[in-house]
Order: structure tokens, then C-alpha cells, then sequence
DNA sequence: CGGGGAGTTGATCACCATCAACATCAGTGG
DNA sequence: CCACTGATGTTGATGGTGATCAACTCCCCG
């Protein structure tokens, strides 16, 4: 997994996209890349030169067709994520993110409850949510304390009532 | 000019892009459009039926390049978006917008002033800023103080010293 | 046993939202 | 011509959400 991010000039850092296995990172077409590219875990990665590169966009129509889907579904991602960092408040970025690893993380889609390990660590889980670590942390705990989410332990989130935490998700 | 936007379940609203003449707007490839559309301005579109438009991008291979560089472009900005919402302040996020627009609109790129009429409401820019109307309100009349911007009436906005207004913006 | 990174919790503060009143202006109809 | 209306924008008072500052815990790894 790596995380995209952009950054203020005094250091406040903003992650504008999540990468998962599969998934297509870089910039064709612009000379210079706006964004850093970090690992999160152990990661494979598979480059090519920007020229080569661009060349094979040109000569193979579906190349460039699934790049363009792939883009597309990028800008669907970021828009989504421009509604929940303008308007939601931090227990609805909160449960929105938690119930986004589910999906991508989970297991099986169970009837009962969902595990998974976080591959992000609190700060970082702040810096895609527009928060401090802080309001993160309390945040976690109070999904915890009532009851809709488990912590058992470091970076494992247990999801135990889907429906609450997609209603307090709010908006899409 | 348009604007695209996407909104909460309760009705919080979030502007997640800005048109101007001859952006294309659309979602090949997906069953539902995921945004409402607005006119801001009176508007002329040149309107495609989906299927034929997207036969045309199969057959036409500069035309799906084309496309794929205007969406690859829209995510970059959509990305800038995030870092503005989820880590500038209000000032910031009123100067960075005051100079996007000044950028689109503003007349000849002059070394004096620069004036141009904002095509949205307050509200509209507090959508866009992810802000309230009043807060949007307070910091333009801030920066008119402080001798940044002028505000001769209603939409009507003159930038005084861009520099400084660059400075309160902050970030890229 | 010591050290450092990650995470939690508490106390306080500031920024921005909220609520409310008022100003301005364009359009409408008396 | 002027009062009336509604949409838009400004300004003020107050409060709440989330940031900030700080202390502490927990682990992992030395």
C-alpha cells in the first residue's frame, strides 16, 4: 500500500489518494510529478520509463483506454473525498474511513463482524482525514465506548455494528 | 461558467469543481453521474448523447488522448482541492481562491491591478471553500482592510497587491 | 533496564459555525 | 415615485468543535 500526498509550504500535509495492490501510480504527460508517492507497507512495484512509457499509451488503444477508466474512477475518488474533508465533521470522517478500509481490507463480506489491520498509523490516518492525531484517536474511542467498533490491539479495528457506523458515515 | 457539486444526505453541500468555456464535463464509462451540474452563468453546452460519444472515443484515438489529458488534469486539481480543504485556514483558503479566479478571469496578465466579477455568490464560495457564508464574508473584508483586495460592490473584486495576497495564501 | 516511537487522555484555547440583526439592492406593483 | 418584498451580503455576539499543549501509557527493540 502507499499513500499520495501533497504538502503546504510550512509542512502541513494533506494524503490525496490511498494506492492499493493493482493499483496505477504516476503522472503521464506533465514534466513534473505534483505529489510524493510513500510506502506504507512492504511493497512490489513495477516501473516503467516515463517514455517508453508514454510511447505504449500511444500504440495500444487499450492501454490508454484503462488508463482512462482507471483516471476517471481516480477523480470520482478525489471528488468524494473533497465532500467528506469540506463538509463532514470528524466522527463522520472517522467512521467513513474505518468503514473504507473495511472494504478494502476486509475479509470475506460476513453477515457478522469484520477484522482488519490498519496500514496506517494515527498521524497518517490524520493527514487523510484532515485531522490532528488527537481528534483521531478520541474519535476511535468513542466509536469504541459505544459499542460499534473493537480495538483490541495496536492497529486492529473490529467492525461490530456496520449499520451504526455507516449511519454515522452520514452522506454517501 | 458551471459548477460541479456533491452534497451530504442532510444537504451539506460541497462544490468539487469549477467549468469555465470549453472544459468538458461528463462520466464516460459509468452508468450514473455521481455530481449535480449548475450554471453559474448563462451557459452554452454542446451536448453528446452517451453512446455515440463513447463509440466516437473508441474510434477516435486522439480524441480519447485528448480526453485522457483533461481528466489527468482535473485530478491534479482536484488533489490541490484536498490539501486546500483539509489544511489551509479560512484566509488561506479566501486568498487561494481570489487568486484562482483572478487567474481565470483577470484580464491581460498587467503588472498593476487586476479586476474581474466573481460569477458565484457568497454562498457558492463558501461551497467551494468548504466554509460558511459568513466566515467567507469576514475574511474578504479583512483582506480589503488590510489593503490586499478591493471591493467596489457587490461581485466586483480588484486585487491591490498580489503579492501579499500569494503570501496569505500560502501553500502551492 | 533504558530509550524512542506510537497511541491515549486531559486541560485549555482559538477558529470557525451558528444564531441573529441589519444593510443593500433589484424587481414589483401600488 | 415610493413602499414592499425577497435575495444577497455584512456585521455582531456567542458557543462548540477540533487544535494545541502537555503528561502519561504501552510496546517494541536495543
Amino acid at each position: 500500500m502507499l499513500k499520495l500526498s501533497a504538502a503546504t509550504a510550512d509542512g502541513r500535509e494533506q494524503i490525496v489518494g490511498l494506492l492499493y495492490p493493482a493499483d496505477f501510480v504516476g503522472r503521464p504527460f506533465a514534466e513534473e510529478a505534483e505529489h510524493s508517492v510513500t510506502a506504507l507497507t512492504d511493497v512490489e512495484l513495477c516501473v516503467f520509463p516515463r517514455k517508453p512509457f508514454e510511447a505504449a499509451l500511444e500504440n495500444h488503444v487499450r492501454m490508454e483506454r484503462l488508463l482512462l477508466r482507471r483516471t476517471l474512477a481516480a477523480l470520482d475518488e478525489a471528488r468524494a473525498r473533497m465532500l467528506m474533508l469540506g463538509r463532514k465533521t470528524a466522527e463522520e470522517k472517522v467512521a467513513s474511513f474505518l468503514l473504507d478500509m473495511a472494504h478494502h481490507l476486509g475479509g470475506p463480506r460476513q453477515p457478522g463482524e469484520t477484522s482488519f489491520d490498519l496500514p496506517l498509523t494515527r498521524a497518517q490516518i490524520a493527514d487523510v482525514l484532515g485531522l490532528t492525531i488527537e481528534t483521531v484517536s478520541r474519535q476511535m474511542t468513542k466509536l469504541k465506548r459505544d459499542g460499534l467498533i473493537g480495538l483490541p490491539s495496536g492497529r486492529v479495528v473490529t467492525i461490530r455494528d456496520r449499520r451504526a457506523l455507516q449511519e454515522r458515515a452520514e452522506a454517501a
